[in-house]
DNA sequence: CTTATATAGTTCTATATCGCACTACACAAG
DNA sequence: CTTGTGTAGTGCGATATAGAACTATATAAG
């Protein structure tokens, strides 16, 4: 039925959805196109999935439990455990028990650990520049409040 | 020195890298978001990027290449063939002999592969139309073709 | 025609992601 | 204290992703 040409006749609301797919479609391919941008700039080994816990801990302070920087990504908590595993095992984020609860670790980012990220980032800038020739600021600035709130909407609204 | 704090004393471009980096992490995490939204409505087994391919071949005609589709996702090739070999295994896509170039093939959907995607989007319109009620037509129309000229940039800028 | 180089796709291998089942601890009810 | 239920993290197995090396065909140079 929504093959129906007909339908289209309908007075509000024609065809949001097209758009829609649209919208995730780019949010898919940018995100594919700057994490490879970002993993140039990233010692060997490391990947986005990676930086992206160091940079969460610099940022948001690290004493994080494992599980909250999971859902901060919206990624399984074994997915967490292994991404932790690689991080700890390069000695860029130590685990230690979380005194407030004997079931749950805290981690910690070691110096290595924000020297990379610094690294990573100092790296990147290059890339930004160059961006930014390109792209302007205003447009950026237009789109990320809009971003904000689109990923709150879906963020709250998620279960389905 | 990028942490000098008189560096944010430069008139122009003060700081635009932090936005850049807020751009591309919400970029991130809404892909992350959306393409869980987006695997609830697949059946069993089948993931975002056995969609995407299927959506790609739906929208803009079948009978490509392996590697023009890997291009169009920008990823690597042999995730491609292991994407296609899926596909082809549940019987929605076929995979024939280019006639016009010895080395290459031709990928077609099936009924069954056009009757996955259909079933997907339509499953999808009560979460977009969840989703329009939150967050305005308006809004979206402002995001696709910033994002689509973003895109674009990203995607001709690519070697770094 | 022969050779050199480039391209399409696959195979092999390593790592990432994620669901399921499990253990350990927390906490509330009784 | 004991029991029942919930939560944090891990181990394991299945599938996804991606780099390196390989095969087969195409194309250009001579």
């Amino acid at each position: 039925m929504p093959d129906d040409p007909t339908e289209a006749t309908k007075p509000q609301a024609p065809t949001a959805g097209p758009l829609w797919f649209a919208l995730f479609t780019e949010i898919g391919i940018i995100g594919q196109l700057s994490r490879t941008l970002l993993e140039k700039r990233l010692p060997e080994g490391l990947i986005s999935a990676h930086f992206a816990v160091l940079n969460h801990l610099a940022r948001l302070g690290d004493g994080k439990t494992p599980l909250s920087i999971a859902r901060a990504f919206q990624v399984p908590k074994t997915s967490m455990t292994h991404t932790l595993a690689i991080l700890e095992g390069r000695g860029l984020i130590t685990l230690a028990p979380n005194p407030a609860d004997g079931r749950s670790k805290l981690v910690y980012l070691t110096e290595a650990g924000r020297a990379v990220r610094q690294g990573a980032i100092d790296g990147l800038s290059p890339d930004i520049e160059h961006l930014a020739k390109l792209y302007s600021l205003e447009k950026v600035e237009q789109i990320v409040p809009l971003l904000e709130e689109l990923r709150q909407i879906l963020d709250t609204n998620r279960p389905g």
